[in-house]
DNA sequence: TTGATAATTTGACCTTGGTCACTTTATGGC
DNA sequence: GCCATAAAGTGACCAAGGTCAAATTATCAA
């Protein structure tokens, strides 16, 4: 059993993602480097390490942020009136991964985390996401906008997969020629639609 | 335009190959060293990076091949004689990819690659399973086994949306209590089914 | 206040992937 | 065979993430 943190290493933190937010802001995800990070920081590089475990894991929290800000946008909308609106909602999420290829990667990679450490953001992110689509999606159901043969359980994961399919999609092709936002439409339409 | 590879060259890389597979098989994919193939195979680290530009380069080809054998045993089976038969014959794949998070991060990086440069051996296998999957999946429409009323490449790339998503979220619980073959069966019946 | 204990930070050091100017080796025309 | 030119290979060097024993700073009971 831990103690609370004290105030200073709260400060710390706050110091370090405040910087590593002003850097990603001018040079993007892929040009952080943890040196620049500290240096900014007026703190040791091991300091950064005892915060966040790895690199990665002060991205996850920068990055779990931004689509927390993202879902709370969206989440005031209410139900969507068709399936094209549902996918439309979809598109700050893809418009934000589609960026940068380490954002998919991170998100990725911290997407599960069990749920157990309650402090992953991203891990909350997927699940409040889920949650969201699982809850308009009943309403859809309800309303006869939807398939009622699946759960809106197996319907929304189903979209979190076509999501992440079209994003990858999307990274592959090198002059990348497909749009994933176009990209994600038929799919959904065919998983969804009565 | 450049001239066919010297006979010198195609032997060192032939060297690299088989003295990594053999390090892979000792110690998985994950503790793969640069250090220790060169070291093993008489070469200088120069000389691998200029064969596979990076690590990861080199990983790919390993595990293009390994995947191609996969594809070569699926190959012969014939048209499925159901969903569920369909899905087994994943099971394959889902295992080889499951035994370690670098693998599944590998095919991801190269999965697309525009199919532009024929020598990417894993953009290769995806689009060779693709066309298995297509090829099977419009006999099963025939057969009156599989929904009609999507075109089968739609189908076919669905179902590489469902097993990379089973796949990540494998990955992703840290005790992997989700057996990533018995979350497929649910995806494919529902996307599947008539 | 003070000393014991725990939390926090430090920075020298390590690991490992990756670079590139230079050397060695092969090829083809004369 | 000899030389010009290109292919192949070399290894010292660099970049950047990550480690950890030691130093510093905060907390709290006596």
């Amino acid at each position: 059993m831990s103690r609370a943190p004290q105030k200073r290493r709260l400060e710390t933190r706050a110091k370090l993602l405040e910087v590593a937010g002003e850097i990603v802001s001018e040079q993007g995800y892929s040009g952080l480097r943890v040196e620049d990070v500290v240096a900014r920081a007026g703190v040791a590089k091991g300091t950064l390490f005892s915060h966040f475990g790895d690199k990665d894991g002060m991205l996850a929290v920068l990055i779990g942020t931004e689509v927390m800000g993202q879902l709370d946008q969206i989440q005031g909308l209410g139900m969507p009136e068709s399936i094209e609106d549902l996918t439309d909602r979809l598109n700050v999420h893809i418009d934000f991964v589609a960026q940068d290829r380490m954002i998919f990667d991170i998100l990725l990679r911290y997407s599960g985390a069990t749920g157990a450490q309650t402090d992953e953001v991203i891990a909350q992110t997927f699940m409040r996401r889920c949650e969201l689509g699982k809850s308009w999606l009943s309403q859809m159901q309800a309303a006869g906008l939807v398939r009622k043969d699946l759960g809106p359980e197996l319907l929304a994961e189903g979209i979190e997969a076509f999501l992440a399919h079209v994003l990858a999609i999307s990274f592959c092709m090198e002059h990348d020629l497909r749009d994933p936002k176009a990209a994600l439409k038929p799919f959904l339409q065919a998983w969804l639609s009565p």
